[in-house]
DNA sequence: CTGAAAGCGCTTACAG
DNA sequence: CTGAAAGCGCTTACAG
């Protein structure tokens, strides 16, 4: 365990040489730098973290933080890409879930006296407006991934949930289809998760497109603790559509995992997909091509890239151009959809 | 952002009081520990990380490194067990990605002058001898999930290639196929997986079985580099598998993954499965279930737990009962095996 | 149970 | 370009 104390005895220059020599900061000549650059590397020195961030007052440390599992399709995805990101820029990234609304306000309440980190980012998560006005007055960057509002954040990242539903009510519009409806998933309830964003937006494309109230339908998300298993809350919502008197010749469903489980569902009491029920999922994620789903395509690694460069950006004192990032998803036709009676 | 320090004085006591009420260590009566508590939290204080961590030598971090993305299946798996874990004992888990076997290297050459973790694990890495002796020199303990073998390390989580071999093998007997295959997955060049671990495996259970090598068939991982994408390797190793001599009525496929592509490139060319091949493959993830596969079930999540509880274990000095624990995996029998000739 | 003091291993003005 | 020195904010024997 050589310090740099040792580095700097035996590459015969002081301490201060050391430090600035390892870490390219300040004027050292090259030669010096080589040296001593040499001499760690043989005494396998790397710089203690700790020691360094208690003197620079730096961390080196982004958190990102969850209030789900790690292992979705979403998190995972914009772990990677944040990692990518951050790995390159020399930060450590540090997850982090925050489960029940009494450790997220828990999280919150340390914040602002949380000297452990030196940025943040925030994924999927609606904030109360406690938790906003603690946000503005932190002194470190916050970026909110998948942010339902850009409230207190430094930086978002987005999706154009207006825009993606426009498409689908758009497509649905132009295969004939004259009753329409939105599911949303089951709700988390101690989370104001944001269904309500997509499903409101579904709801203003499709009047827009001249629908009339009679022809659209709203299957809302009921809250998830009343179920006993994601299965469950598949059935009940099949129930649901299928009950719907004058039922919607075409649903368009939150998240594609959900869209899936639904298909099945039909198909297993003899509702044919497209057929007698077209559906639209968001997503595209992994299993979508392999259930030939018709879905909007977003991609989490980039959007996780785009925080990480945003809060990197941030810590470096830079100005943003574009601090809030909407982005557009494409619709991806596959065999989930069809013109209605073909 | 209050410091221990002003914590002190407005709770009237020292530092040292502080430090050991708000850590729970050392003897402080009740009554000054709830003051200081409440004082801190007050304050909104959280301790420095950088400082405890210098004054005490510990680092309360934890890395865990990839050779892959974190988004796979497994990887992001382990990673949610391992943080379950981890986060429950006040470690941060620190992920890292080492992509190639020159930023291995230079992982692996620091690692003995590194003061930044207090423990390691190690997913889905073969060693090397040196890496072995850096490992078994280490002060700090680590550990190697999904290893390829225990060498070097303190303790490991493995999955029983052997016995699941065993399984799938009986089970191909036993629908009375009686010419059998292994399918290997593309090689990565850059590190020594090994497919060969399990494909031996295989084999071996094939033999004991009482199959003549005529009626065995090992269609081995090419190196990955030189497909183009995913979807070349599926369709090379598609065409050795249907342009094979006395081809096998059915494999086994290292991966759930690959067995899913390998399915749809043969019913592409006309080849029924299970009718004309039958196909196992390996994980039971996200898409064996839609894809009605047969496989060997094995839980990354448990994994990641396991591996993160022995961690803890050994960094606080334990010893381990079992340092090497060796998984079972359990056949999931779905559409894609079936007696020959039904 | 509590306090005074040394020290953890760096970084960074400051001076030259 | 380089060095001496102060200080970052804690923890932990040591003493009482």
């Amino acid at each position: 365990m050589a310090s740099l104390k040792e580095v700097a005895e035996q590459a015969g220059v002081s301490e201060s040489t050391v430090s600035r020599a390892l870490r390219g900061t300040g004027r050292v000549s090259a030669k010096t730098r080589a040296h001593v650059q040499e001499v760690a590397n043989r005494l396998h020195f790397t710089l203690s973290r700790s020691a360094s961030s208690l003197a620079s007052g730096k961390t080196m440390r982004v958190t990102m933080v969850f209030t789900d599992t790690l292992n979705t399709w979403f998190n995972a995805a914009a772990l990677e890409g944040a990692y990518e990101v951050l790995s390159e820029a020399g930060y450590d990234l540090v997850p982090m879930i925050v489960r029940t609304q009494a450790n997220m306000q828990r999280f919150f309440e340390r914040l602002p006296g949380n000297r452990n980190l030196d940025g943040m980012i925030v994924v999927s998560i609606m904030l109360d407006n406690t938790q906003v006005g603690i946000l503005e007055d932190l002194t470190i960057p916050s970026v909110g991934l998948d942010a339902r509002a850009i409230g207190g954040y430094s930086a978002t990242v987005r999706v154009d949930d207006a825009d993606s539903m426009h498409q689908a009510v758009q497509l649905l519009h132009s295969l004939g289809h004259e009753r329409i409806g939105f599911v949303e998933m089951p709700d988390n309830p101690d989370f104001l998760f944001s269904a309500k964003l997509r499903s409101g937006a579904f709801m203003d494309a499709a009047r827009q497109m001249g629908y009339d109230e009679n022809d659209l339908a709203l299957f809302e998300g009921r809250d998830s603790s009343k179920f006993r298993s994601f299965q469950d809350a598949v059935s009940e919502t099949a129930n649901r559509i299928i009950s719907r008197p004058n039922r919607p010749t075409a649903i368009c469903v939150e998240t594609d995992d959900f869209a899936i489980a639904l298909i099945y569902a039909m198909r297993r009491v003899g509702i044919r997909v497209p057929e007698d029920l077209a559906i639209i999922g968001f997503d595209d994620n992994d299993r979508s091509s392999m259930a030939e789903l018709t879905t909007l395509h977003q991609d989490p690694v980039m959007m996780g890239r785009m925080a990480a460069e945003k809060v990197v950006a941030l810590m470096h004192g830079e100005t943003l151009h574009e601090p809030h990032s909407m982005l557009r998803t494409s619709l991806i036709m596959r065999a989930t959809t069809r013109r209605l009676g073909q």
